[in-house]
DNA sequence: TTGATTTATTGGAACGTTCCATTTATAGGC
DNA sequence: GCCTATAAATGGAACGTTCCAATAAATCAA
């Protein structure tokens, strides 16, 4: 019960009465042991209750096989897909990859940073955490531990980045809602500190730029990326002389507050007021109405993040090419014509 | 560029001048060490780019600082709270814990443990995954590696479990559907692999016979904890010859699908088909209509198994009181009365 | 000045592995 | 029988820390 003091090879190669260089071939599956000595030892493994240390390993062997994710927010839906996407792609390769959460947080994703090279991890896959300075990274840079970027991006950072095609998503999306006859349209929440915002939005710009809405008739409200931040977007936004008809939301989250927010005022979402959101959650379908969404395929996403880290740790290099993933919108229910321009049509 | 061979405290203390043991106890914060002394190292460390090696420092100090949470299912939200709690914990402990996903996959969780075991974490937060094996956890119990469960306890383990008290819950949410005159109750979903159905049902089951329900009007249905589990749990009760008019559903997952199926039959959940849901994950305040749902704090009761770890750690035990956490049944709008009872009444 | 005491610093062994260079045992060729 | 080639097993140094015991330097009491 007590934890006695732990086995370690000597104690299996005293109980196998062989020498600890045999021990530690056979722990390495090594066939230059002869069979039957290795099954001796491996019963003398189990005997003892051995369990091998890495750390003492890893301080001849240099690398590990244990590989971080640092994700800005595991409670959001849409990083936990992401999250379990590169998992898979790790577990058949026989990696077991370490999650750590910085809740948005760069203090705290210093600390995970630091601890997780501490560790001595092969490498790192990350999702910054919102405001990360830019010097965050260069420790790692300088050591050369191979490193991607999912989802978001760094301002002037060089390190390679998996994320979904954040302008093109936005354009697709607007285009949308200016087809279904919307000609005041707004942007919902998000904040400038997040690149990914800048990219959202300037697909939504140029769209309406394109598409011969005028830069009067659009209306950008910042907030949070959360159903708050959505209820408090549609409140301001319906406050305004000429409020808009239809919106883009920055994220799901953001489209299920204005969705709320639109419900609580009697207003139906669809009918009433068009909204769109980004990334396409699994709650997107299941919502009334079902929620027209840009699909970005996050587990698609985590999935390539893994693949291209595999391969930096394999030729033994710190660069890798960006990808920028495909997006399409999924047309649910959330979004018909503007009614008043419909009905101006037909009048 | 290049990862040239990584700086050791060895490189630091030829940087600054002094022994490897005055670096050593810098980075320990001795104050042994002359400010002016303290100074110069820091500097050194800084210049030479260096890196903890945690891996050799264990070597020495057998106890590392680190511990592992390994969690059934990240995508649950429900479990993302949960492991999100114990974060906070942890952190303000200064203890970085690494999260690893199990999937519901027992293979993968021996994988997950014995990988973490090997990192030589000091302790291991577990919510085990469906249908793991009994002696699972014995090398971890004969290692005297400090261990906890959350949420799901194992048939015949004596390992300290923090949970819930689904029975009370199930017996409450039960008791909230008779009083609203449902005579023909359902239990919707999970499967008796898991020792918390068997609470829950339990619950359920004592409910119904406190409160004058016969056991051949209540209707147990078995299926995937899922939204698809919900929805196919509906179909099977309504293909009945006497369906039930009220659901408790094994979680809210569950209850999001039976909604859904309901709403696809045309049926209005509430007013046609009463349903309670469990764990009152955020998203159950913001269905339509609002899901009733037991809750059960799980950020809360991770908080809690982080400091009952965290004791353990402290006082070098193995062994610490199960705790069972309060629930209380929130109400919302997805349980009305009865209606045919409702009309007998009246009329 | 000398010896005792305190304050700073240091060398060296130890931790549990891996891996190279050896040694020992086994087999084959003649 | 001996020599060589191959197969199997082994000892020892090294990896980057910590920490004890020891030393060196500074301060103090006499």
């Amino acid at each position: 019960m007590a934890s006695r003091p732990k086995a370690t090879i000597l104690d299996i190669a005293r109980e196998a009465g062989v020498s600890k260089s045999t021990v530690s071939l056979v722990l390495q599956g090594s066939d230059l042991i002869r069979p039957e000595t290795a099954l001796k030892v491996r019963k003398a493994i189990e005997d003892v209750g051995y369990v091998y240390n890495r750390g003492a390993a890893n301080l001849r062997k240099a690398h590990s096989n244990v590989i971080g994710m640092v994700i800005n927010d595991l409670t959001n839906p849409f990083f936990a897909e992401m999250a379990v996407g590169m998992e898979r792609v790790f577990q058949s390769a026989g990696i077991v990859p370490f999650i750590a959460n910085t809740a948005e947080n760069p203090v705290r994703q210093e600390e995970v940073l630091k601890s997780l090279m501490e560790q001595g991890v092969a490498g790192l896959i990350v999702s910054p955490a919102r405001g990360t300075t830019p010097g965050a990274f260069r420790r790692i840079e300088t050591a050369g531990l191979p490193i991607v970027f999912t989802m978001r991006r760094l301002p002037e950072s060089r390190i390679p980045v998996i994320a979904p095609d954040n302008h093109r998503g936005a354009w697709l999306a607007t285009a949308h809602l200016i087809g279904k006859r919307h000609r005041r349209l707004a942007f919902f929440g998000g904040s400038s500190d997040l690149v990914v915002y800048h990219e959202r939005l300037g697909g939504f710009r140029e769209a309406c730029e394109a598409l011969g809405i005028a830069k009067r008739d659009t209306l950008v409200v910042e907030g949070e990326t959360s159903r708050k931040g959505g209820i408090a977007c549609l409140e301001t936004a319906l406050a305004m002389a000429e409020p808009p008809t239809a919106a883009l939301c920055f994220n799901d989250a953001v489209a299920f507050g204005v969705m709320l927010a639109l419900r609580k005022r009697g207003l139906e979402p669809g009918a009433d007021f068009a909204v769109v959101g980004f990334d396409d959650v699994i709650e997107a379908q299941h919502y009334m109405p079902a929620l027209t969404s840009v699909a970005v395929d996050s587990a698609g996403l985590g999935e390539r993040a893994a693949h291209v880290m595999l391969k930096m740790i394999q030729s033994r290099t710190t660069r890798a090419e960006d990808h920028i993933g495909a997006v399409n919108l999924v047309v649910r229910d959330s979004c018909g014509p503007d009614r008043r321009a419909g009905m101006g049509d037909a009048a």
